[in-house]
RNA sequence: GGAGAGGUGGCCGAGUGGUCGAAGGCGCAGCACUGGAAAUGCUGUAUAGGGGUGACUCUAUCGAGGGUUCGAAUCCCUCCCUCUCCGCCA
């Protein structure tokens, strides 16, 4: 959520920065109710000033001992009530502008870093460098042929099970899903994250801490009895985590890994990646999130980055980092980079990680700050994929697929698969 | 699900209509004492939003929302949450 100071004082620069994003809405009815509101909430509290001086003039005259029934008293009990209903008519306007102010600014996503490249699409998005060798051999399958050879998923009856876009894990495949999330776990445990486990249901007021709504809901699966919905992130209860508090500078960064299941409605990727482990409604993902002081977010979200390109590297897969542009940047993200592993069957790249810097855009959201001297200021937050477990997993069929239909496996994974192969059955 | 208890400042805890933003304690910070420290003493110590260059000042906040009243932490209503016991359950 934006400043509503900026919005008062300088709506010309948001909408100038939310140009770069490809939106322009018009701030103009938000910035004048964002003025009225202050101006009226001035008014209000001028009357409220005024009806507790009665109040105290009232006591003051009880207690010297005068009567209830004076003229002095009733005289004033009637200023009050007068200045009562003032206060109620006034304060019925402020609380209205209030409510249309929050949902407006609640609507409104993130302004793009200085430090992110213009741009209108993805197209327009900065490859910052590449890592490793991509195999491009002709012939090469794509991760869910192989998965079908050597029976480690099953797809028909995950849509008996659900419906479409939900994959059951079977034998060696289930196994090698555990095993890479451990490793992802363990992997930066080591680098000094600390391992959480969250719930996965969350409630409206999570979800709208971290971007996900108001503008969102279509993408979220919801409890209709409760106000609960399935997280379609770590990132929702991780945030959510640290909601209404004051955290102390000498505690920060707080980093935090957690491996949930994210559940996703896909609402208009009707037809895209229907077969296999790239676009399902519920996966697997490890994530990571830091919790930093405003000073330290630079440093802190090329340090994320590097977290998670350090699966990447040990588990020997090629990939890329793209810097987003400005039009292609998520709701709540001020900066992003985008890790894109080498699917070697599909013969393509392919989205594993988003790592974003969100400023304290979230921390508004969530009333997050920090403890820095003798004042409180809102924290930054942010967050990336460490990493995406399918799409890891058919990154690693397709690289480790050898001629006689077997899958080599890193060694790293050794001690969590039990094995460095797959075998086709016999 | 049934019965009961309770939600007050960083923490503990007093406070049942009138200068209560809230006693007291703990914690924390500064000062004094000390060779240094402990102990002790004194002083200070919430958050948010307005206004003022500033000293400062106004407003709100005692789980949330409504109500009664000139005036509510205190009375009334609704809701939420926590705890204990019982039941049920992985």
């Amino acid at each position: 959520m934006l400043d509503q100071r900026l919005l008062r004082e300088n709506p010309d620069l948001i909408a100038q920065q939310l140009a770069r994003r490809g939106t322009a809405p018009d701030l103009g009815p938000l910035c004048r109710m964002a003025v009225e509101q202050r101006d009226l909430e001035e008014h209000r509290n001028s009357l409220q000033a005024e009806g507790n001086g009665i109040g105290r003039d009232v006591g003051q005259l009880l207690r010297n001992g005068t009567a209830a029934d004076d003229p002095a008293v009733v005289d004033l009990r009637e200023r009050g009530n007068r200045l009562k209903q003032q206060i109620a008519d006034v304060d019925e306007r402020v609380k209205e502008l209030g409510r249309g102010l929050l949902d407006g600014l609640r609507s409104l996503p993130n302004l793009p870093s200085a430090a992110t490249p213009d741009g209108r699409s993805e197209a327009d998005n900065v490859e910052r460098h590449r890592w490793g060798t991509p195999r491009q051999e002709e012939g090469l399958l794509e991760h869910w042929q192989i998965a079908e050879r050597l029976g480690l998923f099953e797809n028909e009856r995950s849509v008996r099970i659900a419906q479409s876009r939900f994959v059951t894990l079977m034998g060696a495949g289930a196994r090698l899903e555990r095993g890479l999330i451990a490793f992802m776990l363990d992997h930066h445990g080591r680098n000094g994250y600390r391992e959480m486990a969250p719930p996965i249901l969350v409630n409206s007021a999570s979800l709208t801490g971290s971007g996900q709504l108001p503008k969102f809901a279509d993408e979220s699966f919801r409890c209709a009895d409760d106000d609960l919905w399935l997280t379609p992130t770590a990132e929702v209860p991780l945030t959510a985590f640290h909601r209404d508090e004051v955290i102390a500078a000498d505690q920060l960064p707080l980093r935090y890994v957690a491996h949930t299941p994210c559940f996703r409605r896909e609402a208009g990727s009707y037809g895209r990646d229907t077969r296999g482990l790239i676009r399902l409604h519920q996966f697997n993902k490890v994530e990571l999130y830091w919790f930093c002081h405003p000073d330290q977010s630079d440093a802190a979200h090329e340090q994320l980055t590097r977290d998670a390109e350090g699966i990447l590297e040990a588990l020997g897969l090629p990939y890329r980092r793209l810097e987003l542009c400005s039009g292609d940047l998520g709701f709540s993200a001020a900066r992003t980079f985008d890790l894109e592993v080498w699917l070697a069957g599909a013969g393509a790249y392919r989205e594993i990680s988003s790592c974003s810097t969100c400023g304290e855009f979230q921390a508004r959201r969530s009333a997050i700050r920090c403890r820095d001297g003798k004042t409180t200021r809102l924290l930054h937050t942010l967050n990336g994929s460490g990493l995406a477990v399918g799409r890891t997993m058919a990154a690693l069929l397709e690289h480790g697929q050898q001629p006689d239909g077997s899958v080599t496996l890193p060694e790293v994974l050794v001690p969590y698969v039990g094995s460095d192969r797959l075998l086709p059955p016999p």
